[in-house]
DNA sequence: GTAGGGTTAG
């Protein structure tokens, strides 16, 4: 039986850089060593004792009969034939099992903490491993949260190929290094690409605005719409639209306002532009705001939509404020306008907030009535609401209840049953689920994990979070701020001292500068049992990951 | 990426 290892190990000291469409992997024919892969034989080579097949180790040849399982087993994923030649069976390898050693090899390579992006092109060019556009996109996903490695390994392969990544692949690149504040190599990279050829889309300048936005910077993000032609994309409603919802998302309705008003002479605006108004406003509670873009947009002839509406009911259902919900519910009910799955929805989490969960229920039915069918975040909320009302059992039985309506859960009904398990501290129903998810391929986020992981500290079951943090690692999940403040935070709590220094460590030699309320909470902690050195130790860490967050 | 995804105290 072969280990993935061992073919990793093998096919990384041979063929990393051909570029065939398959191999054949095999076995010793005297000995168990798993030893070449080569190019398939011809036909008519002789099936005894094929001559492509040689030991690499040179260990002294047993007995051929000792073991009869001598041959290349089942290799599950990794292989997708088999061939038989004499005593000797063969495995193809296609180029997709090259792609999967050479993505685990990069990124073990990876994990060693680089201090630059040119140390990782270093490192990589020593490797000798190929690249090519789709690993590089895995690997990006798995170190989104990383910009050293994943801006070394995007120079690295670009360098190699001698060419430019394929546009989409640049797009994730600007947006890590957006994410990371790295602005300035962001730019560099925009800048690079703006001479090729139909690379720089609305939604290269789209991931540029919004992590502008993000950053606060929204002067910055209205300045690259207004520039935006420079870059080859055109300056119309699209665009006005992306960065108004961004700099709402990024709660500056002012902001948006301002764009708005500067370009509605000159970029004739859509439905799509109404919406983003009314939904920043109410946002903010401004709902006399938000009413009057409302009545604007009937004046320009465009009819509010259920989404209009809804924010309204969002909105005024976080206020409490059900006698105006019911206002819009009935001014929705006027204008012929039904309300969506949506709709219920956020009224029914109003509801649920507001602790009315006999009115919440009440929704469903009223869905049920009206023929309103509930969706996979309908019942996430569902589920949600019943397990903070303390009813797990009965959010459990509306998540059984989902597979008999023939509704699959998603991602977002996955976590909500996750998390509702583990606050309840049902572990072994939260890992089932976590297991659950695999069989449906649907890939967990860092929310899944989140949970799971609280539970952990809080009950001090180190294996098992060790168990997530390498999960999460098999799954592209990559580790961030968040996580990190969440074990400190965690293992604080639990009194696991230690363990929360070794995550804050860990968290400082990514590069990632703590949040201010767990780095205090950790030092208050070690202050109270006295351990004045590694108190020491986290104050020299938080100095130097600021002074390096300025640089 | 025009609306729902639900907490960073204690």
């Amino acid at each position: 039986m072969l280990s993935k290892s061992q073919i990793a190990k093998l096919l990384s000291c041979s063929i990393s850089r051909r570029k065939t469409d398959f191999y054949v992997a095999s076995s010793c024919y005297l000995c168990n060593s798993f030893c070449t892969l080569t190019k398939p034989p011809e036909r008519n080579e002789s099936p005894e004792i094929p001559s492509w097949v040689k030991c690499l180790d040179d260990k002294s040849h047993g007995s051929p009969d000792a073991d009869e399982n001598f041959v290349i087993p089942s290799l599950a994923s990794w292989v997708n034939s088999y061939g038989s030649y004499g005593r000797t069976e063969v495995a193809k390898v296609t180029s997709s099992d090259i792609e999967e050693i050479n993505v685990e090899k990069v990124c073990k390579l990876l994990r060693n903490r680089y201090s630059s992006p040119d140390c990782v092109v270093a490192a990589l060019n020593a490797s000798g491993v190929g690249s090519s556009s789709r690993m590089i996109e895995r690997i990006l996903k798995k170190f989104s949260n990383d910009w050293i490695p994943a801006f070394g390994v995007f120079t690295w392969a670009k360098l190699q190929m001698g060419h430019h990544h394929p546009s989409v692949l640049c797009d994730l690149m600007v947006d890590i290094l957006g994410k990371s504040r790295k602005f300035h190599l962001m730019w560099k990279l925009v800048e690079e690409i703006r001479m090729l050829e139909g690379y720089v889309t609305l939604a290269t300048m789209s991931k540029v605005m919004r992590r502008l936005a993000r950053a606060g910077k929204y002067q910055d993000a209205i300045e690259v719409f207004k520039e935006i032609e420079q870059f080859g994309v055109k300056r119309d409603v699209a665009a006005m639209n992306v960065l108004m919802d961004a700099l709402v998302k990024e709660n500056s309705v002012e902001h948006a306002l301002e764009v708005f008003l500067q370009f509605k002479a000159c970029i004739p605006c859509d439905i799509h532009t109404y919406n983003i108004l009314i939904h920043g406003h109410c946002k903010c509670k401004q709902f006399d705001n938000a009413r009057k873009f409302l009545e604007e947009m009937e004046q320009q002839g465009f009819e509010p939509n259920v989404i209009s509406y809804t924010c309204f009911v969002e909105w005024y259902s976080r206020e409490q404020d059900f006698h105006n919900v019911n206002a819009i519910l009935d001014e929705m009910k006027k204008k012929g306008c039904s309300p969506n799955t949506v709709t219920y929805t956020i009224l029914m989490q109003g509801l649920g907030k507001a602790k009315q969960i006999n009115d919440a229920l009440g929704v469903y039915e009223n869905m049920k009535t009206i023929g309103c069918a509930p969706d996979p975040s309908f019942y996430s909320s569902l589920i949600y609401i019943l397990s903070k009302a303390g009813r797990f059992k009965d959010a459990w039985d509306v998540y059984e209840d989902m597979g008999k309506q023939g509704v699959k859960p998603d991602l977002l009904t996955y976590n909500t049953v996750i998390a509702a398990a583990c606050e309840h501290s049902q572990e072994e129903t939260a890992l089932k689920i976590l297991k659950k998810m695999e069989e449906d391929s649907c890939k967990p986020d860092l929310k899944t994990y989140a949970s799971l992981i609280k539970m952990c500290c809080r009950k001090k079951r180190m294996k098992v979070l060790q168990f997530l943090l390498n999960h999460m690692f098999k799954n592209d999940v990559s580790i961030e701020v968040s996580t990190y403040s969440l074990l400190v935070r965690g293992l604080c709590k639990s009194g696991k001292l230690e363990e929360a220094c070794l995550f804050f460590e860990e968290m400082v030699a990514r590069g990632i500068v703590p949040w201010e309320t767990t780095y205090k909470l950790l030092v208050n902690k070690l202050d109270g049992m006295s351990m004045g050195k590694q108190k020491e130790h986290i104050q020299k860490l938080m100095s130097e990951a600021k002074e390096w967050a300025e640089i």
